[in-house]
DNA sequence: AACGCTGTGTAATAATATAACATTTATAAG
DNA sequence: CTTATAAATGTTATATTATTACACAGCGTT
């Protein structure tokens, strides 16, 4: 079988709700928006959401435990986010910075370690919470 | 009361479990070993844990739900943290680069956030694990 | 002594995630 | 078209991670 190129039913639904949302969404409360179409149980979002990331459509805010769109068409590939997030409100966006990233890429530690992926978040407060 | 110095029974009985292992423990494997100590309740583990973490002498390792101690007596602050991860055997190990922290230390995103803290993992392949 | 703060102990429960199994659908190869 | 196989589905049960709520203890300050 080749690389699916197209998303299934599930896969659909989840990602629509993911999108449709400016902020992380958590699996269960994407669970409970989907039951109305016919998605009943959390593995069924999981599976859609451990797709999602691994197609680079969504990214997990690790320490939030939370799933968001990722809405830079060039990280079609999840192995390179920076996220910012607000310890107030909560908000989190992702960050695209050029330097930065090519800074990250390019990291070599002393022990020899082959690195294909970074997941960076950065805390504080956001400019209305200031 | 002033800012405490001296950590708690339990906080010392946690923090050398963890200051035990060279690899990040979970909190429910933690909370097994104790058990001999008189720590019972999950809930013990975790107060623990929080304050072990706020006064930077472990970390947790968002992406594994995971502790380990800091080796680094310069980080007393648990504010900037790099681990290096391997997707095989799971070996973890912190990371000290200065030009790296500088660059993280010294971000700016174009929103107007102020950063009082990071948290950055890079995962991949270890050396005997390649 | 009265207060505030931090921590303790305990029970219950919430929130997050996976295992196991039977079945179905999609794609590619013969 | 048939068959083989990879990928996804549906369902039940369960594992893992983390918090709420409440009663109380210890310590330093006022």
């Amino acid at each position: 079988m080749q690389k699916q190129e197209t998303l299934t039913k599930n896969q659909k639904i989840v990602l629509d709700i993911i999108e449709k949302s400016s902020q992380p969404l958590k699996a269960y409360s994407i669970l409970f928006d989907v039951k109305k179409k016919g998605i009943n149980a959390p593995l069924q979002v999981y599976r859609a959401l451990d797709k999602l990331v691994k197609i680079g459509k969504i990214h997990k805010i690790e320490s939030r435990n939370a799933f968001i769109a990722c809405k830079n068409s060039k990280c079609q590939i999840a192995n390179a986010t920076i996220f910012s997030i607000c310890e107030s409100c909560e908000d989190v966006t992702e960050i695209h910075d050029h330097k930065l990233s090519e800074h990250l890429r390019d990291f070599k530690d002393n022990k020899g370690m082959k690195y294909n992926k970074y997941n960076l978040e950065f805390f504080g407060l956001c400019k209305k919470c200031v």
